[in-house]
DNA sequence: TGCCAATAGTTGACGCGACAACCGTCCCCG
DNA sequence: CGGGGACGGTTGTCGCGTCAACTATTGGCA
């Protein structure tokens, strides 16, 4: 289940990956934190709040679009709701589940933090690429979570056409 | 200071770029740590001491070799020293400074977890990509970096010929 | 109908990383 | 050669994420 190590071009790709994914977290949380109070984790949860139907969306359905444990989006979304961002009820559907929904408040802090993320990914991120290498970005991504999310887990998050 | 969204490919890249962060970490945290007892960091902490002359490192250098910040691999080499796979003395050059030295143990410690976690690296990563898409991603990952790291804080580690 | 496994979610304890405050050493400029 | 700013490192506190345990509901199957 080994005999052989990785070759020299497969561990420049490599080391370069764990360098971004090192570095970027702290890119994107100082940026947000700073500007918005917000981290990126709970910036995303708001954002895909603020594009679902009725702004609201069940935990676990939620949990899977921003490729988070459950426990994590609990104690993630207990808090936004102590800061009146989100709102929790109960699923008229399933009594067992809990829906959350997108407040006015939330819906305004969203669109407050929007443009400076965005200015913030297109600096340092997606800028730094020439159009090409976007897309070779994407079909990369594909690949590489075909075999991290075999579950598909996330592919409401990054295939939505699906 | 905005103006712009993403667009449609800009937004596919940077969507699987989020994901891959998100899991990453997870799946070599978790396989090091059921077959190694390491952290991810640690490995990689324990493997760069391993690579250099003596076995040995200065703090700073170390530091900027794995990414962190100084008093996260503090944390960390206290905690490895407690177990005895990595030694600390005083840097005979200049009293401020700490050397740090992999021991015995913590050699064979990477010995034991490198061939696993590099056949993990193959199984989920690596491998899913064809040998193109390796060389981009290497390419991708350099473009990606010089704007994450300015700096050229983690040279030492991605680009280790300069 | 009644039971039991599976599902949905919450909670509490624990560990790690970030940040800030701090100490000791070095170096350079007056 | 002496004082101050910069450098190198450690420590303590706090917040967040993971894991395990737990409750409640559901749905299938006898």
């Amino acid at each position: 289940m080994d005999a052989f190590w990785l070759d020299a071009d497969e561990m420049a790709a490599w080391l370069r990956l764990i360098a971004i994914t090192e570095l970027l977290p702290g890119v994107l949380d100082s940026q947000l934190r700073r500007d918005a109070g917000l981290s990126h984790y709970e910036y995303v949860v708001l954002a895909m709040l603020s594009e679902a139907p009725e702004r609201t969306l069940q935990m676990t359905s939620l949990a899977q679009r921003t490729s988070a444990t459950l426990p994590r989006l609990s104690h993630v979304v207990r808090r936004l709701e102590e800061r009146g961002l989100v709102e929790r009820f109960p699923c008229p559907k399933d009594a067992r589940a809990t829906n959350s929904r997108l407040t006015a408040a939330g819906w305004g802090a969203v669109v407050a933090a929007a443009p400076g993320h965005v200015a913030n990914v297109r600096k340092n991120v997606i800028g730094g690429l020439t159009p090409e290498q976007v897309r070779q970005l994407a079909e990369l991504g594909d690949a590489l979570l075909a075999r991290l999310d075999p579950q598909g887990r996330m592919t409401a998050l990054y295939r939505p056409a699906d």
